[in-house]
Parts: structure tokens; sequence; C-alpha cells
DNA sequence: TTCGCTGTTCCAGTGGATGGAATGACATTC
DNA sequence: GAATGTCATTCCATCCACTGGAACAGCGAA
């Protein structure tokens, strides 16, 4: 036993993403998270302690001390009446800290703006963040039917554009831990045989930018180049997507314009011309 | 002794709000709520370990573990070289969860949008939450020259428009409460003295909004008027608000469209005119 | 009323969080 | 290149505070 037993309780809440994290964890505050996270996730505008402690598999006091605690500083409200919770201004003030943090919502914001005109489409950015994305700003086109993306919610790394821009130039380790994983079918296109993806970004890695029709979400199409950090990690992704049945045939035309978007936005970021052979070293692999 | 001792450790981080909040709490999780509120409230992108500790009086190695077990559900993320902490995406999907589900802030969207336009001044709406406010959302107007206002920020019930317009329509007892705390000036016209405020707020509750000459901010000039719930009770405020040298003196123009677009906003959150009644017995009280 | 369902509080037992000190990992300085 | 300072991280025995089952309370429905 070199190792030390990670006192982390394996509970029903998924694990770990990229870092393993060895460290020492405090049971109750990943219970409390874990709260948090089923706010988040659930549909429902209020839940109630009973509800929380199933879906957890927590004892209903230990539900009602958490948000009795997160309640102390609003993160939860809790609707006096009906005795349920929600909420709270606390959750929102993360948010706001969040996005004015992240550089690359700020440096990305006046391309989207630009892609979005120029094209007549929806233009998003997503962040990746351990094995999963997430989209944190879109700029959608004045006209009757858009296309909108939802904001906040987790996807996996195998399904659409966004996803196989950045996967595609993940290093050689956490590209592999990725496709470890079962690729669930989101729609009838997305890639569920590994081979297959592996083909796929092998294209996204010689072209440099991936596209997509209807992998995630059916009834929509999308292009995608990634945004690289001053080390060259690909850190976050912008598309341009709209309706299938009428951008799919305009793909390419998007293509002239991206990749040049998202090479400024990495640039800003610090990502030199130096770091950019590193992921040139990435095309030629299988 | 019939109270139950209430455990929460009196620490540095301000305590309850309008609520009690008698029950027994965790102090673990508060601590780590502690560490989440630090992070947004610091304007810094990132901190420390030690940093954190010293801010809120916690030993290292108890932040350590608290930011170890945030980690695992992606509320902090670390930057793998400096060893330095910042929000993670989970702290921006709370964020959104959030806004999604207060109602008030898509029943409001458009009103926003329309009287930013026809005053070409900035709209923003504000909750209530403890004894403090928030703002959620603004539209500014298509000009060089506009005012914007800091989302997800706390700020006290007594200064501003928008502070004045809920707090003067606020349940006597909960009135008191707010008017106990020493009111602390934000600018030299912030409202000091009780006794002046107080006549302030009987004028706000027969005119049915609030004006403000930078109490809240120095340069600004607002007009407010509360948004009231299904029970009658003052949850936001709609403000039209623009810098004080152009717009000082168009207040009153402001006043005759605001009004009715909160009376508007209450309707469909259910405040009836039955309910309505109950603010209006607040209108004799001084 | 009685039932069934909530959320909330109580309690003693013990498992786990605690903090001081030791260690490791970098930078920065001499 | 050794030495110093400053971080983050880990270790460990102590003891406190979190735990969960059960009892209680409050509500609406039958």
């Amino acid at each position: 036993m070199s190792k030390p037993s990670l006192a982390t309780t394996p509970g029903p809440t998924a694990p770990p993403g990229t870092t393993p994290v060895t460290s020492q964890t405090i049971a109750t505050v990943e219970r409390a998270a874990d709260v948090l996270v089923l706010f988040a996730r659930s549909q429902e505008a209020s839940l109630g302690v009973t509800e929380i402690a199933q879906a957890l598999s927590l004892s209903k006091a230990a539900v009602h001390r958490i948000l009795a605690s997160l309640r102390t500083r609003m993160l939860v409200e809790v609707d006096e009446d009906s005795r349920r919770y929600r909420l709270g201004p606390t959750a929102f003030a993360l948010g706001v800290a969040y996005q004015s943090r992240i550089d690359v919502r700020q440096s990305a914001a006046g391309e989207l703006a630009a892609l979005s005109h120029e094209t007549q489409e929806t233009a998003t950015l997503s962040v990746l963040s351990g094995d999963s994305r997430m989209y944190v700003d879109q700029v959608t086109p004045h006209r009757e039917i858009v296309m909108s993306v939802p904001l906040g919610l987790m996807f996996p790394l195998h399904a659409g554009a966004s996803s196989k821009a950045m996967l595609a130039f993940l290093p050689e380790n956490e590209l592999e831990q990725a496709l470890a994983a079962p690729l669930l079918a989101l729609t009838g296109s997305t890639f569920t045989d590994v081979g297959d993806l592996r083909a796929e970004l092998a294209r996204v890695r010689e072209q440099g930018y991936a596209t997509s029709q209807g992998e995630r979400q059916a009834g929509a199409a999308s292009v995608a180049a990634p945004v690289f950090d001053h080390e060259g990690r690909p850190i976050a992704a912008i598309s341009i997507c709209g309706p299938a049945e009428r951008f799919g045939q305009h793909l390419q035309e998007a293509v002239t314009i991206l990749p040049a978007a998202t090479a400024r936005v990495s640039s800003r970021l610090g990502h030199s011309s130096t770091t950019k052979t590193l992921t040139q070293d990435l095309v030629g692999r299988r």
C-alpha cells in the first residue's frame, strides 16, 4: 500500500476529471457541493429536503443541516411557505465572478459578434473542463429562426464540432483517457465507434477545424476551431452553428473565416507561433 | 436555556440576513461557502491557499482540504503551475441555473429593453436578498456614454433609488431591522441620518417610486420603482439610470413610464389589486 | 378525526475533521 | 550553486462536531 487511501466516499456523483485529485478531501464539503450541483442540474425550480436526500443517498437530517449552512451564505434560499429550497443570490454572484475571470470570454466576445454578423448564424464559445465542455457564451443573429445553445451545461468531448475541435488537440494521455469511456450516442449521428472517431480526429488535426451534422443536437450543423492557451493546450472552441436545413450546405464558407478568428483569440492569450509547432507534431499521429 | 445553542462559529464573514436561521448548521460547510464567497468578492483572478487562510482566519491545512473537496465538483480549479486556485465551471453553471429560475428576470426582460429604448438610458433590475440587493440584469442604450452597473454584487438597502424603492415597502419589522444597522455613506449624498431616511421613505410610499442623485454611485442619477410578488412583498426593483449631468434633469420624465412597467411585471408575478391594498396601508405610516 | 406526508429537532456515540509541525517544491538571492 | 524564504501539501494524534435513527411538529387530504 504505497498510495495513501483516498478518503473520498465514492458517492453517486461522478468523481474527478482529468486530474486525479489524490489530496485528502472533506466528505461533508463534497456532500454540500453535490447539493449545489443537484440544484444546477435539476430542471425543477425548487427542491425539497426529502427529494434531495433521496437523489444523493443522504439522510434527511444531513441534507437539512447542509441547506441551513448554505442558507447562511445565501447560496440557497427557502420559500417559507412551501418549505422548499432554491438557489440563492450568491449562486448568481459566483457565476458572474467566474465569467469576469476567464479571459478567453473577453478575448473572444468581439470575434463571436463578428462571426455571427458575417455568417448570419449563431456563434458560440465553449470551454474545456475536465472530460467535458460547457458553452459559456453565444451570439445569435437577428433573424426569425436561430439556433440557441444551452449555457452552463456539460457536454461530452466526442460529440459535436466544438468537442472534436478540442479533443483532437489534447495531449496523448488525456485523449486516450477521454476515448477510454464508452461513447454515448446523443443523437443518431454521434460517433460511437472509437476507430471512426480516431480517424475523424486525424482529419480535424489536418484541417485545423471540425464539422458536425447533428452529432450533439439533431437538426443542427456546425463548424468549430480550437483556441489555444500560452502553453499550446486547447482550452476553448469557437463554433458557428445553425439549423441543418439551411446551414448544412454552407459549412465550408464559414471555414474561411473561423480559423483566423480563433488564431487571433489564441494569440491574445499568449499562444505564440513557437508553441504552435507543438500542435503541428500532432498532425501526423494516428 | 430554552433556546438551543446555535453551533455556528461567529466567524468574520457576516451572519444571517432577515431570516434568523436558528437551525443547526455545519461549520465545515459554512467555511467552504466562505471560501467560495471570497472568490466571488475578491478582485483577484486567482487566490493562494495562504491568502485564503489569512482572509478567513482558517488554518492552511483546512483551506487546502476544502479546496481539494470543491475541486472534485469543479467548483474551483487549480493552475497546476502556479498552484493557485480560481473558480471552476460549476460556479458558472450555478449562476446560469439561478438566472433561469428567477422568473422576475424573465418577466422583466422585455420591460427593461423597452424602458432603455424609450429613455435612451440604462434600465436595471435588482433583486432583494436579505438585508441587501443585487443587480441581476441591465440593458444599456446604444450611445457613446452609458451607465453600467455591476451585476452580482451586494448593495445596502439605504442607498440608491432601487434600494429605497424596495425598502419603503418592506413589512414594518423588516424595515426596522434594516434601519437598525448604521447607515454607511457610499458617497457624499447617501442618507446617513435615520430620520431623514424615514421621511424620504414616506415620500417614496406616497409617490410609488424613488429617485436618487448619486446616493450609491457618485455622478449617477436614477429613478426606481418596486416589483411585488403574489403576496404583495417587494422582491425586486426596476430602475432607469444615467450620468447625472445629462439624466439628472430628466428623472421626472422617466417617472411617467416606470411605474406602469413595474406594475405589469408585478401582475405577471401574480400581484393582484387585492394584495395591492396591503401596500396602500403603508402609505400613511411614518 | 386520522392518516400520510412533509420538514425539523434531539441525542449519544464515534468517525472524521482539526491544526500544528514536518515535508516538499519552487523561486529568489547571495 | 548553495542558501534562504515562501509557498502548497502531507502527516498524525487528539478530541470535537458531525452523524443517522427516531421522535416531533406541521400541513393537507381523505
